[in-house]
RNA sequence: GCACCCAUAGCUCAGCUGGAUAGAGCGCUGCCCUCCGAAGGCAGAGGUCAGAGGUUCGAAUCCUCUUGGGUGCGCCA
């Protein structure tokens, strides 16, 4: 396993407190909170103090002292009430920097399995379904990098009312069809009778149909919504108990649908190496009822089947698992809970969930439910829930027209803007009309997947499309940007290695070599957090140092000799650690822009 | 009703296990391309960290309360 900057420094630190007789854990070192006076800093002869009942000062200067021997550090100051002011010799950062790519390694490397995605059959992604995805494939490769081994789940939505609230509205509207006569024997038409398009336009039919407005006052029309609905579920029962006319109608939903998502994700960059869906564990869903019921697990509620996780010391009321709904169908607590037997059964030693906060309550029922049965421990299973996305109001974003704004549209929206951008600055005027496309489509979708995943994923987040589409600034084309002025003066300077570390004489140089070596320590802090905006700042100043070190000193076109290779070095070590970082962010770069 | 989350610059937001002078970006003001890519850099203005108590040597951060906003609470996912 390997260490990050601070745990090193840390572990210097730590040892010299041990000297003292205290806690090596006092000797935490952190990035320094004023960089005008070090580069790093350790807070713990306050806590010392504090515990040892010893003055500060008098710690502090023990610890400094005991500090001044170690031959990282250019110089070690006691300031304030017991700051450890610390910065390193330029030898040992630049041997920081060049040991960055190593990154960080977890100490035990697990299978991990990560459900995003959030996708559903039959309902096209829209904004909304951009967070689960980018942030899932985010968590997803950093697991990767840090040494575990991990898979993509999308985990469709394909077991669902949806799915009978559609075939009801089928029937109303195409009665004529074969999937609806139950004596119908086959073969069914291996014609899909709908497109994507017409599913897109069909669900929103459906959905409606089930439900009547909250000030609906007419009887007549509540009751029809009630009928409805009760139908839809009806049909969401035979569907799951394979009522063969039903059970083709969804295939055909399930293909029609599938090459719409593929596009849709493959342009996000999100990988999904298993494509099942809640419906591909229906058949485990029988055993596994019966297992809970021999566990003495289940029980009767209101004619439903259910797994009571409610505990003692619960602040808040915790409704139960719900197995079996009265009708026989299945949800999707049943299916949640499927899943992980399946994962468990498969070798999966963790699972994350990748979904939108507002599922919390929903999943800490299935982990309660999944520990209890002995399939998985609680501790295994993550919910890693993000905020909702919301309109310049503050409430859930609705395009003008006051529906949901379709991914593919926002797109096309980010690619326009990127396709003028290009044009307004006479970018690329000389490149093939192929190039200038991929050059728009990388602008505008690193636009597009910094602005998202730059938000600490927890937090709501208000969809601005101007934000989303702007080039400047702290950006994903601010970072393509950088990291494609770096490797055009690479090339130009026929840059071909041989330097022998950094050799830093200018304080920008100092800033970029300090910048570089926070990588494994940001790699650490987005995995152990699962917060991928970590990397996303640390892409930032580590970009910004570079401008920074870009307008202060010549690079390519330095005289000495020594100091110019060295700066190439420098510079490949940033353009490699961009290139590294927006890997993982799930952000691909143009090799010119 | 019960539970949880949030409130930081004009706007959008960072701020990790409590620490020094609370940081970015946008917007605003003023500079910088005879120099490797100006989607850039530099400088500046802009803050009672919602309010009130409390714990602490020390609080944006922890505790309590108040106000304002959001979310969830068995047969939707």
């Amino acid at each position: 396993m390997s260490a990050t900057l601070t745990d090193r420094l840390s572990a210097v630190v730590g040892r010299a407190f041990e000297a003292q007789g205290l806690d090596a854990a006092l000797g935490t070192v952190r990035p320094s909170d004023r960089p005008d006076l070090c580069q790093f800093q350790c807070n713990g002869a306050l806590a010392a103090a504090k515990q040892a009942k010893r003055n500060p000062r008098e710690v502090g200067a023990a610890v400094a002292k005991a500090l001044k021997g170690e031959a990282v550090f250019a110089t070690v100051e006691l300031a304030g009430p017991g700051f450890l002011n610390l910065t390193l010799t330029d030898e040992a950062l630049s041997e920081a920097a060049q040991a960055a790519p190593a990154g960080w390694t977890a100490p035990t490397p697990q299978k991990i399995v990560v459900d995003y995605g959030g996708a559903n059959v039959a309902k096209p992604l829209h904004v909304g379904h951009l967070r689960s995805a980018l942030i899932g494939e985010a968590i997803k490769r950093t697991l990767r990098a840090v040494g575990h081994e991990a898979v993509g789940d999308i985990h469709l939505g394909d077991w669902g009312l949806q799915m009978g609230q559609l075939i009801v509205q089928m029937a109303e509207e195409r009665p004529d069809l074969p999937y609806f006569d139950e004596g119908f024997e086959g073969p069914y038409p291996e014609e899909s009778p709908v497109t994507v398009d017409d599913l897109a336009a069909l669900y929103p039919r459906a959905s409606a149909a089930c439900k009547a407005k909250k000030d609906e006052l007419d009887t007549a029309v509540r009751e029809a919504a009630a009928s409805r609905l009760a139908k839809a579920q009806g049909a969401t029962a035979a569907l799951q108990a394979g009522r063969p006319g039903y059970r083709a109608l969804w295939q055909h939903f399930i293909d029609v649908s599938l090459p719409a998502l593929e596009a849709d994700y493959g342009r996000l960059g999100a990988q999904f190496e298993l494509w099942r869906g809640e419906a591909s564990v229906n058949d485990r869903i029988a055993p596994l009822v019966a297992r809970l019921e021999g566990q003495g697990l289940l029980e009767e509620s209101d004619g439903a089947k259910v797994v009571r996780v409610a505990r003692a010391d619960d602040k808040k009321e915790m409704p139960p698992l719900l197995m079996i709904k009265s009708n026989g169908s299945v949800g999707y607590g049943s299916t949640d809970l499927a899943t992980i037997d399946e994962r468990a059964e498969e070798g999966f030693e963790r699972c994350l969930y990748v979904v939108d906060k507002r599922q919390g309550e929903h999943f800490e029922q299935v982990f309660r439910a999944a520990d209890a049965a002995g399939i998985m421990a609680e501790d295994r299973l993550e919910f890693c829930g993000f905020g909702t996305m919301n309109g310049k109001d503050g409430k859930p974003f609705k395009t003008r027209a006051g529906g949901v704004l379709r991914l593919s549209d926002l797109f096309e929206m980010v690619l326009g803007k990127a396709r003028d951008r290009l044009s307004e600055g006479g970018v690329g005027a000389d490149y093939p009309e192929e190039e200038r496309q991929a050059i728009a489509e990388a602008v505008g979708m690193a636009a597009l997947k910094f602005a998202d995943l730059s938000n600490p994923r927890t937090t709501d987040y208000v969809f601005d499309l101007d934000r989303f589409v702007a080039f400047e600034g702290k950006t994903g084309p601010y970072l393509l940007y950088a990291a494609v002025r770096i490797d055009s003066v690479l090339q130009k300077a026929a840059y071909e290695g041989g330097a022998d570390g950094f050799r830093i004489g200018h304080e920008a140089e100092r800033d970029l070599a300090l910048a570089l070596a926070a990588y494994p320590d940001a790699l650490r802090a987005s995995h152990d957090r699962r917060m991928p905006h970590v990397l996303c700042d640390h892409a930032y100043a580590v970009a910004q140092a570079f401008s920074r070190f870009y307008a202060a000193c010549r690079i390519g076109d330095e005289a000495d000799r020594d100091v110019r290779t060295s700066r190439l070095a420098l510079a490949k070590a940033t353009s490699e650690q961009l290139h590294t970082v927006l890997d993982l962010l799930g952000i691909a770069l143009p090799p010119r822009m």
